[in-house]
DNA sequence: TCGATTTGGTTGAAGTGTCATCCACCCTGC
DNA sequence: GCAGGGTGGATGACACTTCAACCAAATCGA
């Protein structure tokens, strides 16, 4: 599994240095209190979560204000289950309505209503001052950069090659074939 | 709420500025995606998760491993009824014990048992090679000391002053007085 | 054309997190 | 000592996520 001069040996575990630990550690603590902040501070300025908050910015940014329930799963990176699952919620709640899908009958479409519009457009200003006052208004510009691009260096490696494969997550019916690739070392 | 000169004005919503958007799109994709794939990585090397991991790490990094059980979620940083669910379910699968506390008739000890400790030791190394593989086999080291500080800045903002009494944790029986401060803008 | 497979989507059960409530015990002031 | 409030912790209901199974429509292959 990894690249070494004496493949047969027992792997030794590579542990964490110490900058990576604090930053690691650093990094873990953050990420879960930012997200129970957002969803805290997204529940008392609206009557949305952050969930709904994030399917109802798909509709809202796509013409005609509906998408089909597949393509919602594959932008949002959720499981097909969960998808559906939430947006029954959500229509129940009346923030969005199912439509079958004249040119697929098994497709059906989520289509944006009245009121899961008033919902973001209300909610969404207070979300932004949030992101604002708990992140923004923190950082330099060039910290802004490199948030952006540590960022996008790890959701690259997440949803390409192997880790895609084993991700498999919206189209999993059977599972996936794991193929092992040549050499566990990232080349490129 | 803002600082302005008007202060009676309409408050104006500060949407992100397009360097901003980027970076936070990116960081949020990258923050679920990873948790995501941690979990399952996890799920798939050892037969705990990644909370059950977080549990058993507290137990071992103290002496005599066992810890109160409220303490336990203060240095998690979780609700104490979300303490007190997970480590029910982890009693019942042998992972810890729960004692009473003599001193202190109340409360409670959770105990590392002799499966737990052997569970995190089968877990750990895996962990610390995704964690490699996913994050830092990416980063060079002024970008895992940029990771690390920023994560601390936003943390340190989370957790003290306004945001620390909005979140009143483990230990809101009563609802938080948010007595609003002399102004929103952070000055320090 | 007809069976096999794939695709789009739903459903139910089980695990997890949050909220509100509750209870037993500790501590303080009187 | 004892009433009242604070603290440590458990519990139940509900919302959310995942997993596995299922179904019907579409597509592919012979």
């Amino acid at each position: 599994m990894m690249c070494q001069l004496f493949p047969y040996a027992e792997p030794v575990t590579r542990w964490l240095e110490p900058e990576q630990q604090r930053a690691w550690r650093a990094y873990v603590r953050m990420q879960g209190e930012l997200n129970a902040h957002l969803s805290r501070q997204m529940s008392v300025d609206s009557d949305i979560s952050m969930a709904d908050f994030a399917v109802l910015v798909q509709l809202t940014d796509t013409r005609d204000e509906r998408v089909r329930v597949l393509e919602l799963a594959r932008s949002l990176h959720w499981e097909k289950s969960r998808i559906s699952h939430h947006v029954a919620r959500m229509e129940k709640r009346g923030l969005v309505r199912r439509e079958s899908c004249g040119s697929d009958g098994r497709g059906s479409f989520v289509v944006l209503t009245d009121q899961g519009r008033s919902a973001i457009e209300e909610a969404a200003p207070a979300h932004a001052e949030t992101v604002h006052k708990l992140v923004f208004d923190l950082l330099g510009p060039e910290e802004v950069e490199a948030l952006g691009s540590i960022s996008e260096k790890i959701f690259t490696r997440l949803t390409t090659g192997e880790c895609a494969a084993v991700i498999a997550r919206c189209d999993a019916d059977d599972p996936v074939e794991v193929v092992p690739e040549e050499s566990g070392c990232p080349e490129a």
